[in-house]
DNA sequence: TTTATCTGGACAAAACTAGGACAAACTTGC
DNA sequence: GCAAGTTTGTCCTAGTTTTGTCCAGATAAA
């Protein structure tokens, strides 16, 4: 299965002609060029008949370098950046910056490694201490620390989700209160909305609309979505939590979605899901896939079969089929 | 730990060029050197080639006299000031700059006097387009943008809190669109959510918990007021919306905070608010004052005064009596 | 054949620098 | 309250540096 394969392989050999380098960054080819030949920006390997070979990483520090000077910064002053500096750099700069131009997502590639699972596993004890001390301070520095250990995918399916879904059992189970469960829920909403997820840099990423259906008031799994699919490429246009179905339809026809993508998560039967999803399909052109999620997205699988709804089994399910769909490679369901 | 020294002190390497200075500070290029030809605002190194190089304290210097020369200073008197210095006169000035215009306005619908200052109203205006447009990006960026004009107290009573009510009003109207609600909705929750890490953090500010009570799932007001108080030197315990009365109280105990500030917003009629209100004072500590705000507070103009809470006739106000309280100075209601 | 890439160099646009001009807004002196 | 001066943002010119684009002739791939 491709399922950890997007998240995890470092795929450094070079393989990229500049044509493709060229589109997945949007500099032109003689401007790639030129800047190799000044800057030494990036030395490309060669094929045995001399054509330049990118790897993805070249990729990623191109489309870093691209960010930066549209920043202000100066060639000659990133350029000699290895990767880790720039994404310090660039990440820095967009916390400030208000360029006319364009605004660039900020993430770790997605192909850093996933933690080891007992790794994680410490990671979300320590959150959990810090929830139940109440030490939010505490709470957001490991945030931060983890990402930086990880790429964003893999941070939100081995700490960020777990960390949810035992947050919500302590709750329901009486092992820590509500004010705590509250206090995490608003730090992790402020925290993903944070990651910057919302602008590509091209303009023309295709568009999908990520929200939760009347009735479902929990918006973080929907927020986790929007922030992952950034990273392939996506922009999401995010409606937060709450949305009836009519309001989702005509978003998505003026902004020209490709995709919906819906989360379900507490109360799981609520009687307004049928309706809400039957509503939402029927006013959504056909060729337009609705993905719906979460955790009671399985209480509703034979209504989700019907309507010919989509149910990614995971996160990372749901990445693959996105990226197929923006490559037009897609096919629907069986 | 590391976080607080880098917070504190300000890197004084030059490094950045005049256009990423001009993107921070939002002055021009040529005012950036127009004010180091006459007053020698700030001094920049330069490279090799004469290009200016500015550090991060001229950075902060510069964005801080922008703020000082928008409140009213002459560029004269505040041109030779230290870094240090600067920060207390803005501060200083940030405490009266929200003038007699838009005072308390915030909280008043605005069909009933659209009066905001003039640049106010342009930005607001240009706001509510990006939102009928679907302009995620223009809309972050307008944000961006007008936060680096003003101070985050100003900036919060004389754009965002217009705005808000605005973007409602239409909603309630029809003139604009749920999703589209919805859409500024989210963003903002990002955008407001995202101020409060700015904010330095030493460990011993006191604490005031703020949430808004059950059934009332809007949040932004809260919010609002948890970046605001941030910058008198309080540490917001966020609770996010909808907490019932014995966890905020609980919370309250365990955090040992000062001060409780509810926000109340929509429905304004809900039949819990009496109940939850009378809960709640009766768990807390009657030397703990609790203030309720948001539009719907004058709903419960008279449950309020009997129970001895607080009601803010604006957010300045509600600040007023926060630093008093914090100095100690503070003598409950009239 | 047609299309894509290569090298090296030329050229042009954009950005920066210094110095100064100018008008609008604001202060000061009478 | 008005005239004269001061402050301040913007714009202009002219020279330099930095950066993006284009071209020509050659080689490789489709």
């Amino acid at each position: 299965m491709a399922t950890l394969e997007t998240i995890s392989s470092v795929d450094t050999s070079p393989r990229h002609p500049i044509r493709l380098v060229a589109n997945r960054t949007g500099l032109t080819v003689d401007l790639i060029r030129a800047w190799e030949k000044r800057y030494h920006v990036v030395e490309p390997a060669r094929s045995d008949t001399k054509r330049r070979l990118y790897s993805d990483y070249d990729i990623e520090r191109l489309r870093l370098i691209r960010i930066a000077k549209q920043n202000g910064r100066r060639l000659v002053d990133v350029a000699p950046l290895t990767l880790e500096a720039l994404r310090d750099v660039v990440s820095e700069d967009s916390r400030y910056e208000i360029s006319q131009d364009v605004q660039a997502e900020i993430y770790r590639p997605s192909w850093t490694s996933p933690l080891e699972s007992s790794e994680s596993a410490d990671d979300i004890d320590a959150l959990l201490f810090s929830v139940q001390t109440m030490d939010q301070h505490r709470f957001d520095q490991l945030l931060q620390e983890g990402l930086v250990r990880q790429s964003l995918p893999a941070f939100l399916q081995t700490v960020i989700g777990p960390l949810l879904a035992e947050i919500g059992e302590s709750t329901r189970l009486g092992k820590m209160r509500i004010a705590h469960e509250h206090m995490a829920t608003a730090h992790l909403r402020t925290f993903i909305g944070a990651l910057r997820f919302r602008e590509t840099y091209t303009g023309n990423e295709p568009k999908i609309v990520i929200t939760t259906p009347t009735g479902q008031l929990h918006e973080l799994g929907a927020l986790m979505v929007a922030a992952l699919v950034s990273v392939d490429g996506w922009l999401p246009v995010y409606l937060g939590p709450n949305t009836p179905a009519d309001e989702i339809a005509a978003c998505a026809m003026q902004s020209g979605a490709r995709a919906v993508s819906l989360s379900l998560t507490y109360p799981a039967d609520d009687p307004r899901i049928p309706t809400e999803l039957t509503r939402l399909r029927s006013q959504i052109e056909s060729k337009i896939p609705i993905f719906v999620g979460g955790s009671a997205a399985s209480h509703h699988h034979e209504l989700i079969n019907r309507l010919g709804l989509l149910s990614p089994k995971s996160l990372d399910d749901l990445r693959h089929s996105l990226n197929m769909l923006r490559d037009n490679r897609f096919q629907g369901i069986a």
